[in-house]
DNA sequence: TATTGTTATACTCTATAACTATA
DNA sequence: TATAGTTATAGAGTATAACAATA
């Protein structure tokens, strides 16, 4: 965890997280950034996926629920909640008599740009506390590791890339 | 969001993620490998956030709610259901008749320990995707990266790194 | 009076199981 | 029969408000 002792270099040396500690700290940093922009909007982490997610599909709610890694009966409620406050709709799908569509609406599609722009805005200025060619070189070395990291899970990182 | 079409580079080159969104998806790979090993022990990441915390900790109530950042309604159930579970426990303050010292069981200690000892082997496992150069560098830039974010929060990094 | 903590209440989120309707 | 979706139910997790006990 990001909790354990962290040897210390000299008392005035520049020290330096574990790889481990520092991955893990930095995840959580930034899950806070989103959660944080998303609940300015009452969205939980959870609507921000869902909204994220309909950017660019309309699926049924059985796609959904193996997007969002969710059971039928949540995607159920999740997208009820969402479907009160004007975020998403669903229509019945032409093709399968039982299946439902669910798409954004225009207020959902705005929310979620809103969101993802602040939170996108968050991670940029993060990223500004290094110097350009530090940002460069971590950037580059963040996209090994997930290139790499998605070839094992053969992910396809590059068409569209979600939040799932 | 992680959800933006990305420059594409030639049809045969190393493709990258840009900064934000690379960051944004490690963050979101990090944190479900946490989650993953923690719903392995049937706990939340709540759960393993208040046993991380309580590792080098004694705390009142009060003062896990502002580890936590939680309101001490949320707090009390919070160690309740964990207290049921043996993994914490709560003794009257000799200090302040009103306090209440929550420290971990070594059931809960035992517990942290693994989950946390198996999800530091989940990341070293991901950045052994990297060539011990770029691991290096990667940790160097991570740390660089969190000690100028706390150092705006006014946090210290060192004496003891929690996952608040 | 102020602070610490618990309890009552309400809502979100999640899963399992039982159900309806369609394929 | 199998699949898509909803509903009933149960539990974790969160917050607000009201409360009790102590400072």
């Amino acid at each position: 965890m990001a909790s354990q002792s962290i040897d210390r270099p000299g008392p005035a040396a520049t020290r330096e997280l574990s790889p481990v500690d520092g991955l893990a700290q930095l995840s959580f940093v930034i899950h806070r950034l989103l959660e944080r922009r998303a609940a300015e909007h009452d969205l939980s982490i959870i609507q921000m996926r869902l909204l994220g997610v309909l950017r660019d599909r309309r699926p049924t709610m059985n796609e959904l629920g193996r997007l969002l890694a969710l059971d039928k009966s949540s995607v159920s409620g999740l997208v009820e909640r969402a479907e009160r406050r004007g975020l998403v709709a669903r229509a019945p799908s032409p093709a399968d008599g039982r299946a439902v569509l669910v798409s954004l609406t225009d207020h959902g599609r705005s929310l979620v740009s809103d969101v993802s722009s602040q939170f996108g805005a968050d991670v940029f200025a993060l990223l500004n506390r290094l110097s350009a060619s530090d940002r460069r070189a971590l950037s580059r070395l963040v996209s090994r590791l997930l290139v790499a990291h998605a070839a094992d899970l053969e992910i396809d990182l590059f068409p569209s890339i979600d939040i799932d």
